[in-house]
DNA sequence: GTCTATAAACCGATAGAC
DNA sequence: GTCTATCGGTTTATAGAC
């Protein structure tokens, strides 16, 4: 069971965990985190032992926090005979739901950003993240692509899949760019209900399903 | 007028363009690189004045050597008035030649991985590379959108501009992840090929146009 | 548990011999 | 143009006082 971390330790936690998702493990030096969390440096060695253990701490920390959601759960119910229309909006409501997720303010934005980063980062546990956290919601989301659509192979549903994790994986990590771009100064509900909605018609469509009426 | 680099230098900037891309300017010391390089470490600052200058340059390097499949060439010619089919058509083989542009075995892989890293590394440099090297396209890309359907905004441009280069920003730097999750051992042409057909398709249907007979 | 002081390793940059 | 040796700064980690 995950020890929930309080005092220094969560101060910890949360302030490394910001600057590690703006810049990754090589990014801050622990002078900068111990500073931004309000303690002493001399504390990450005590609490953590060292500088990539508080990494993998920050890391558990997301994990067992964000509400994320998971196509486990989403498609749990789904029989092998779904009407296209049903599956459709399903499918709408999922991708939806995801976005509004991963960019919500309902949590802070360095959750997704830190594990998005990480599946860049070629590090010993990116194995682990997505043979643990993220295959496991692929292989649902595949099922619900073949159930959708008995044509579709394996394949196809893992594309649609990053159809999906690609965009959020963009939006998230190119925010800067992305805003520059755009001249905006942050993104706001409007564009990413957008975003989100063109993400899951782009599915729904290369899937052959019938778009939700509007 | 780019002074083409030659021994040394030349040796630096593959060894240095390679490493950046794998893991950013604070990625490699210099003693990797000049090892890499085959070269002694002074050479970096005789030949460059410093690291962030190597890194500068190589990027000047993939800038003026890389072929990229550019929507202001693409969509030049097209006019007020095209049809929806041959809107579609040309739209989707600009996707599939960026696709493939970006990665077939035709250029050093590091190329595009460079500069999809630059985008979300901050750096002084970024704003530049948005406004000059990415902006035209993008604009060019809008442009023929909403000749494509005239109803189309111009966000809807920007965001199905994102869908395009979102996938190849993801397909570029979650290289290890991907093949993880389809237990491959690197990108074959078809898997590529089916990827930017996705791509292709969503972006087409999304817009609303007919999709290209098969 | 928290602090200061410092060790040990590494970094980019450079002086000076060849 | 290439090398060795080294400087000055920064990094993570830790020993020891409180």
């Amino acid at each position: 069971m995950y020890q929930e971390p309080e005092g220094t330790k969560l101060a910890l936690i949360k302030a490394a965990g910001e600057l590690f998702a703006e810049s990754g493990l090589d990014g801050p030096g622990i002078r900068t985190i111990a500073e931004k969390a309000g303690v002493n440096i001399a504390a990450i060695n005590y609490h953590f032992g060292s500088k990539e253990n508080l990494y993998a701490e920050t890391f558990r920390y997301v994990i067992s926090h964000e509400k994320d959601v998971h196509a486990v759960d989403f498609f749990k119910e789904v029989g092998e005979d779904i009407d296209p229309c049903e599956a459709s909006a399903l499918l709408y409501r999922y991708v939806k739901e995801t976005f509004s997720f991963h960019f919500s303010k309902k949590q802070p934005r360095w959750f997704n950003m830190l594990v998005m980063r990480a599946l860049q980062d070629p590090s010993p546990s990116l194995q682990s993240l997505v043979e643990e956290v993220f295959r496991p919601d692929m292989e649902a989301f595949v099922a619900f692509i073949q159930k959708a659509n008995p044509s579709a192979n394996t394949q196809d549903g893992y594309l649609l899949d990053f159809l999906v994790v690609g965009q959020i994986f963009f939006y998230s990590l190119c925010r800067v760019p992305i805003l520059m771009a755009l001249k905006k100064e942050d993104y706001d509900k409007a564009f990413i209900d957008k975003a989100a909605d063109q993400t899951a018609k782009a599915v729904i469509s290369v899937l052959g399903l019938p778009l939700p009426r509007e």
